[in-house]
RNA sequence: GAUCUCGUAGCUCAGUCGGUAGAGCACUUGACUUUUAAUCAAGGAGUCAUGGGUUCGAGUCCCAUCGAGAUCACCA
């Protein structure tokens, strides 16, 4: 243990000997917090200067020690609870006893024995000191938890300067609880999030859609191209997956008779990390019968405008990324993967043949293989050519058949299907089709997926029987997306790394 | 997976040519009854990520390992 570790179990051995206990039981009241008292104190200055101060003057209000000051028999304590910061003074003439003089309260537990991070619950009144701060002015001061570990001291001066900012990526991930205690500001980040999820489900629910819960333990992970992570089951002894997605799940259910499902949750992808992928993260995904890629498009939206006006401070439909002001109301433009590589490069895709395509990837240094099929080379060249340009919200249509195995075929434009892709400063961040409901070619766009794994293609989906089954049935025409949750809590907040829109992103073990 | 950069006190960092480990904040002791990056005085605090090597001598140079970040690749 560090000296200073070891200092405050001094202190809290202390703390027992004087009767008090440093993890009580009992609930603590609190009646007000910082942000309530900075933001609606009120006081009048009296004909004969006095202050007449007119409310908060009995609260309760509890949080940690973040910065004390002391001044001779009095002192000054910032404590911070969830909506901020607020400082607390107290004065040793107000805890003395009459009897004995003492003045044991302030002298040991105030000055003494409390720590920076310690928890406390304090009662008093609210004032405003000579410099003009709204303080509370302690009467009561009580211990509620005692903090063992010395945090980080993130300082600010007067003109918002930061000093010996807590920004290690690694600590501040690893030790989250210590990141937002002491760098608030990411809290805001959690709390869009927060709100952001909300507006949609609001969204969702207004259309009528309903909130279901699907599998995360597959025998068949299906539904994308993804590597999975396997466990096993013991009493059942089978491996099973966890999702990579919900999608074959949801259609289930179109197939059971709801018009509309959704659901937000967590995916599972046994894949690379970095900046923009991480182990598990949150996707929603919904189907509604009876519509197709186009009503998508509008419902997309109205989603996103509806969500950018919740998270923008004045209620604009707008996010600031990085240097550019995305636009979220619609209508987005919306372009064809040929006519975006055409615009983009001046190459006329759409009319070159295989190798056409390949000869075109080579004069322009893009990497491509033998192995790779018309599909494959189209999606490199947008990749290399166009995606990057693709800043302010834009439907990319009408993929090739190949590299969508669940999506219908496009009601004119043989080849291709009727899905889009909805790029946002230059990365996607959903999937949507009209949904394949016959049940014949999708069975044989499975076993096409067969013929891939067999020539060694470790992502391509397996056959399900049941789903298959479960079309024969009948499912009505569908459209379905799928967002990235985290990928639009990043344009949403700014934030350039996934990392920092996930309470706790995967990390290696410590040492 | 590849390349580059980084890892020194609780936090943020400096550490020259290889020659006894440094600063600010935090911490301890003392002063101060309206301070606010409080101030003033004094003091304590380190397995320099880990392991090896070169050297009379390594925080510093070399190798390996671990962890992190960035770029690229892969992947949606």
């Amino acid at each position: 243990m560090t000296e200073q570790e070891l200092l405050r179990r001094e202190s809290l051995q202390k703390l027992r000997e004087l009767g008090i206990d440093p993890y009580p039981a009992p609930l603590f009241d609190v009646t007000a917090t910082a942000a309530d008292i900075t933001h609606h104190y009120e006081e009048i200055v009296l004909e004969d200067g006095s202050k007449n101060r007119l409310n908060y003057q009995d609260i309760a209000i509890a949080g940690r020690i973040m910065a004390a000051r002391e001044a001779g028999k009095a002192m000054f304590l910032n404590l911070q609870d969830a909506s901020g910061r607020i400082q607390l003074y107290a004065r040793r003439d107000d805890f003395l006893n009459a009897e004995t003089g003492e003045a044991p309260i302030f002298d040991h537990l105030i000055k003494k024995l409390l720590d920076l991070g310690d928890y406390v619950g304090v009662r008093g009144y609210a004032f405003k000191t000579k410099t003009g701060e709204i303080s509370v002015h302690v009467r009561e001061f009580i211990m509620l938890s005692k903090s063992l570990r010395p945090l980080p001291v993130v300082k600010k001066d007067a003109e918002g300067n930061v000093f010996d900012a807590f920004s290690d990526p690694e600590l501040r991930y690893r030790m989250r609880y210590v990141d937002l205690t002491v760098n608030t500001q990411y809290r805001d980040i959690f709390i869009k999030r927060s709100r952001m999820i909300k507006t949609i489900r609001a969204y969702l629910d207004d259309l009528g859609l309903l909130e279901v819960e699907t599998p995360i333990l597959q025998p068949i992970h299906g539904g994308a191209a993804a590597r999975p992570f396997k466990t096993h089951h013991n009493t059942l002894d089978m491996p099973l997956f966890l999702r990579i997605a919900n999608e074959l799940y949801l259609k289930r259910l179109i197939v059971a008779g709801f018009d509309g499902v959704y659901e937000i949750g967590k995916m599972f992808r046994n894949e690379g990390m970095d900046r923009t992928h991480n182990p598990e993260f949150s996707m929603l995904e919904f189907y509604v019968a009876y519509k197709d890629y186009f009503w998508l498009m509008d419902v997309t939206e109205q989603m996103l405008e509806r969500v950018a006006r919740a998270l923008h401070a004045d209620g604009l439909a707008t996010a600031q990324i990085g240097d550019h002001t995305i636009q979220f109301a619609g209508p987005y433009r919306r372009l064809t993967i040929y006519d975006a590589i055409k615009e983009y490069s001046g190459f006329d895709a759409e009319n070159a043949d295989e190798a056409a395509l390949f000869a075109y990837c080579k004069q322009e240094h893009i990497e491509v293989d033998k192995t790779m099929g018309m599909a494959k080379l189209l999606d490199e060249i947008f990749s290399a050519k166009a995606e990057k340009h693709l800043i302010q919200p834009t439907f990319l249509m009408d993929h090739p058949v190949e590299m969508s195995p669940l999506t219908k075929k496009h009601r004119s434009k043989p080849g291709l299907v009727e899905r889009f892709e909805l790029y946002i400063n230059g990365k996607e961040v959903a999937n949507a089709y009209s949904e394949l409901n016959d049940p014949i070619d999708q069975r044989e766009r499975f076993e096409e997926q067969l013929r891939l794994a067999e020539r060694g293609e470790e992502e391509a989906m397996a056959m399900d029987e049941d789903f298959l089954r479960a079309l024969e049935y009948g499912m009505p025409p569908t459209a379905g997306i799928g967002f990235g949750i985290d990928r639009l809590a990043m344009m949403f907040t700014n934030q350039s790394s996934i990392q920092e829109v996930l309470f706790f992103p995967q990390m290696r073990p410590e040492v």
